[in-house]
DNA sequence: GCTAGCACTCTGCCGGGCAGAGTGCTGAAA
DNA sequence: TTTCAGCACTCTGCCCGGCAGAGTGCTAGC
């Protein structure tokens, strides 16, 4: 495409982004090329309408990105945004008074990233494909009671409260602790199995069924943690301001299965992913772009972090500010 | 008040409540009082409206109730809802299969409780106004990095990464740890802090340091875990059309300090609480009603539970539905 | 290839008119 | 004293036509 309808279609997307009004050919002219002609913008626009790239809401309106649009946009012509220092350091800020377990960290990283991207953020807990036990702990309630804690990497902690048929003290309780922990520390789920198979009847086995089951659970992510936060800044840009379009939003944010799934389809792929309107998979999300990206203390403990908002938002800001976010919080977790 | 001005109002409220539209003396005619003229109905509106209880949106208009109206509603003419059995079974279905640990837990009874209130819900974990130790685990993740995870009263998991100065083996921290425990378990925050002062300089010293830190904190409840669902149940109801009354809500609910506040009030009072529109503290919950009570495995361990719709809520329905999701809930946790 | 000019189209807004819903009042009946 | 039928009145919601404004596409000339 030549240079010329490239610098028209960044400044369409530019001028829809921050005014949400469709742009005409006169408002192109005035603030950004005021040596053409508005009937020169004119015809490269009705150009950029046959290639696809924009549309008229109405035969006399002025032009709007089509999703094919924002898509040429964010491959071609975007230039990340320098994030500017106040924003940096309200990030490092941020994270950094954010409480040291994983569940308290997750939720301030998806509430700073709502803040600085001024759209809705998800963000899910870093997780293996594999577990690990670090640790173990046993804790009696009752004498038929047992409180199992696994310390899994990565600082996570599980907790199960097991009934055995075989009664059990806190004293007895404690020496088996230590023998578990010297066979299972380090181990995976796999090694964990095996050692159940061999394991006598008893106490031992009981404990150690509930331990696989754990890290089953934990290697299926069914019970992932997934946290969203700053809805209500949909509700400042006008495509929200009908109720129906944050319906769809809600239903897809407040549901956490359809969100593990929009997030486990980065897992994989490439470290940066944007879904722009119907390029989504989940119907709800028609007008919606998605900004994903992973983050994690490791290279092996990666989770997801994401931004939702209308597909006329802010993408080089989004992008640079999200990125900003992840190595952030990447960063603050590694220290742990 | 006569008993029939008492009959009116309660069909006013139980007809606006379904229909979100002013209703007029002819509605309730021919649906509530077949052997009154509306002209009889029209007088006694008018008396209401004289009294405070009902409003017209215009001249010509049907009948609003006021708050002071869902008030004397909710005081003195309100039935509870006989729950259906399946709403009951479901309650219990859901909770049944609520993960073991506070936060899943948590997280499930806002979902069951928005789910059948059809309106947003918030939940607070359970939380004594004294933490006690129930067990302690240190666990060596370097030289000088000691994992410190505390067992609460409530099977409430805390952990905190502690550097200390003095290196220790795993075998030291094992060896701690039973001490530590013997000393502790049981105990709570004024002890762990006695225990503090006389206790020698060095590790020990530096990790009881933490542990009265996490205690304090709980007990502040500044890290407090409130987790809110249902916003988009919100989206269904006509008052929520226009997007700015759902930004109020929506700030509310996603700014914990907020939220926390709003649920500590509850906290002593009667245990099922009502809050119908203007009576609420914060101008954002204006037109908007919220009713709560505690819930937990035992009478030291409250959390709060709440339900915030439009002042048209169903409240013999939300109010019934409440407690059976607390009742269920509670027992639920008992168990554990 | 660019541009000034012009005719054309579509929206958004305003004001009037009208049907519909609901009220308050009054005078008569029970 | 209470109830009620009838009536005048009021206010909203909706439809409709007209009009200004914004923006386009086309054409002819530079």
């Amino acid at each position: 495409m030549e240079n010329r309808k490239q610098a028209i279609l960044r400044a369409v997307v530019n001028e829809f982004t921050t005014s949400a009004v469709p742009v005409g050919s006169q408002a192109l002219q005035s603030r950004y090329f005021v040596n053409l002609s508005s009937a020169t913008i004119r015809s490269e626009l009705a150009e950029l309408a046959d290639l696809g790239y924009l549309a008229q809401p109405h035969t006399s309106a002025g032009r709007v990105p089509t999703d094919s649009g924002y898509r040429y946009f964010v491959d071609f012509l975007m230039d990340l945004e320098k994030i500017p220092e106040h924003v940096g350091s309200f990030i490092d800020h941020e994270l950094r008074q954010a409480p040291a377990d994983v569940q308290g960290m997750v939720e301030k990283v998806a509430m700073t990233l709502a803040a600085v991207t001024q759209n809705a953020s998800v963000a899910s807990a870093p997780q293996g494909s594999q577990a690990r036990i670090k640790h173990l702990d046993l804790v009696s309630l009752e004498p038929s009671e047992v409180l199992l804690i696994l310390l899994l990497e990565g600082n996570l902690l599980r907790q199960q409260v097991v009934m055995v048929t075989q009664e059990a003290t806190q004293a007895e309780l404690t020496k088996l602790t230590g023998k578990l922990n010297s066979t299972l520390s380090g181990r995976g789920s796999e090694d964990a199995r095996r050692y159940y198979d061999t394991a006598t009847l008893g106490l031992e086995k009981e404990l150690l069924g509930r331990v696989v089951t754990v890290l089953d659970l934990y290697e299926q992510g069914s019970e992932s943690l997934v946290v969203h936060d700053g809805v209500r800044n949909l509700l400042r840009q006008p495509e929200f301001a009908e109720s129906s379009r944050l319906h769809q939003v809600l239903e897809v944010l407040e549901e956490t299965r359809y969100l593990t799934v929009l997030l486990r389809q980065l897992i994989g792929e490439s470290d940066l992913q944007i879904v722009i309107g119907s390029e989504n998979a989940s119907s709800q999300l028609q007008g919606c772009a998605v900004v994903l990206t992973t983050y994690g203390p490791s290279n092996r403990l990666k989770g997801v972090l994401g931004v939702i908002g209308p597909t006329r938002m802010a993408y080089s800001q989004t992008v640079a500010r999200l990125q900003a976010v992840a190595r952030s919080a990447s960063e603050r977790m590694a220290e742990q």
